[in-house]
DNA sequence: CTAGAATTTAGATATTTAGCTAAATAACGA
DNA sequence: TCGTTATTTAGCTAAATATCTAAATTCTAG
């Protein structure tokens, strides 16, 4: 979970996966919508594959990268469920012995 | 947002939020649970409050803090929908040629 | 006011990370 | 085979990060 964390901590690697929700694409049709250089990009692709968020399949001479929805999927629902956040159950894990009262959000779920 | 993924990316500081989450602690109860000296956890206190994750309030000579779990839950939330991810409808649409013409929305990010 | 406790700030170092250019690899088509 | 295209690997630099010890800050008690 801590690869999915890091992976997801840079602004660019969350655009990629961003892109690759619409559709797979090849690393340099990616590329293309970063203002940096091919290989700092196939960078970014290790991290999110070293995470195991995407998924490579040579085509010809092109690789096309694949999303792994589920594997981000688990992380981020694991992480939420741990706070009561999402789907699950809202529950109410901010009345414990605060002393004072400033924020009642509600209304998430439930 | 990307403050938040930053701050996430450790998983001192994911753990912080969580002990956080029970009940709220000062810095020292905090450190307690870890194996690295006060001053570097003070470090990760910064991180999470310039992320907004946490709040700190002055308590005699100690400093407790508390978790703002609404700013986690935005962020959480409003990453996940990026890709139908928990609340909303999860449709299946892992496999690989979905490709809805339906200008997907981004640029919501950083 | 002084001592002590809790926490942060300062200053240093080691590691990691994001970025670059140039070179290597792999797959194709002529 | 040769050249072209797509991508990665190598090697480098600069900046960010995590960590430490020592010192400064802030608050409370006596």
């Amino acid at each position: 979970m801590s690869a999915v964390f890091k992976a997801l901590a840079d602004p660019t690697r969350r655009k990629v996966l961003e892109l690759l929700r619409q559709r797979p694409m090849t690393a340099g049709e990616l590329s293309e919508h970063f203002p940096v250089s091919r290989p700092t990009m196939s960078a970014h692709f290790a991290v999110l594959r070293e995470a195991d968020l995407i998924e490579a399949n040579k085509i010809g001479t092109s690789i096309l990268y694949q999303l792994k929805l589920s594997v981000l999927e688990d992380a981020l629902l694991g992480f939420s469920r741990l706070f009561g956040i999402g789907t699950g159950e809202r529950r109410a894990a901010e009345s414990a012995g605060v002393a004072r009262p400033e924020e009642t959000r509600e209304g998430a779920d439930e």
